[in-house]
DNA sequence: CTTGAAGCTACAGTAGCTAGAGACATTAGA
DNA sequence: TCTAATGTCTCTAGCTACTGTAGCTTCAAG
């Protein structure tokens, strides 16, 4: 059994995380020791190095409780998950094509400035005025990364 | 002079995040009418799409108010608001690259999975695996996009 | 037995809004 | 002119996914 110190080295998971993921219910509630510490077992470690991992591949955390949940179905077909996964891909590629094009903008008011005063900047005008844009980089609804 | 309403859709900005901007201090406090409703000046229209399009770019509500704050001196040089911009384009580029990194996993894990049961699905195992990953996606710091 | 690290709960704060309640203002039509 | 519909007002709470704080208790090493 590990502490929660331990469990968040294991997992690469801080310790006020894993309680919050407790405390939504994305992790089970922890056992206690009799002074009232949180106790880990090898599943639980791989729980949630299963959660930091969806994690770093961008799921929400209510993706990942439903991939939880499905993953703890062995023998129920896959795809559920694998719609999970694809809905997934296709808001990362989203994602992926509006950054693109604010890279462009960004680029091009960059280099078209000249470094003068503020009056005459290609930066502040841009920003002042989309028609100067060459793409059309108007959010069509993001989502956050992290 | 515009009410709220007429300069949120002039800007294609909603109204409660006209009066957020406000009380932020992004916007200043706006002129009121007889019976207390706001209102607002051609100049207010430029300022508030100046912020939206700024957003729509990328930039976070800090640096905004900084490049307003610097749009409002024009005989300043430029350099400031050309390295705000600069250091919105790197951040950009920095979720551009994890962005295409996390794209070729899922893309990786949604091909593998043949459809059978969640036992056997390759998202569920690569979630469970990072080692079954191609690349290093593993979160260098990230931010938000919009 | 003492000390310091690690754990506990509970609450506040982050970014950038969005939504709702309940009251007042304005405007268009009958 | 009256009325109904829409718009606006303030205030509060909620969203995601944590992070940090305060003030305490427990545990392990020396
Ligand atoms: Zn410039
Ligand atoms: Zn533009
Ligand atoms: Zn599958
Ligand atoms: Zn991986």
């Amino acid at each position: 059994m590990l502490t929660i110190g331990k469990l968040g080295q294991a997992a690469g998971v801080k310790v006020p995380t894993i309680r919050y993921y407790e405390q939504i219910g994305l992790l089970p509630e922890a056992e206690r020791s009799a002074g009232n510490q949180r106790l880990y077992s090898r599943k639980a470690l791989d729980r949630l190095t299963f959660v930091r991992h969806a994690r770093e591949l961008g799921f929400t955390l209510d993706a990942i409780r439903d991939l939880l949940s499905l993953s703890d179905n062995p023998d129920q077909p896959c795809a559920a998950a694998d719609a999970i996964a694809k809905a997934q891909l296709a808001e990362i590629e989203k994602r992926l094509a509006r950054l693109a094009s604010l890279k462009v903008e960004l680029n091009r008011m960059v280099a078209q400035c000249a470094g003068g005063r503020i009056a005459d900047c290609r930066v502040i005008e841009v920003l002042s005025n989309h028609s100067l844009c060459a793409t059309d980089h108007r959010h069509p609804q993001a989502g956050n990364d992290h």
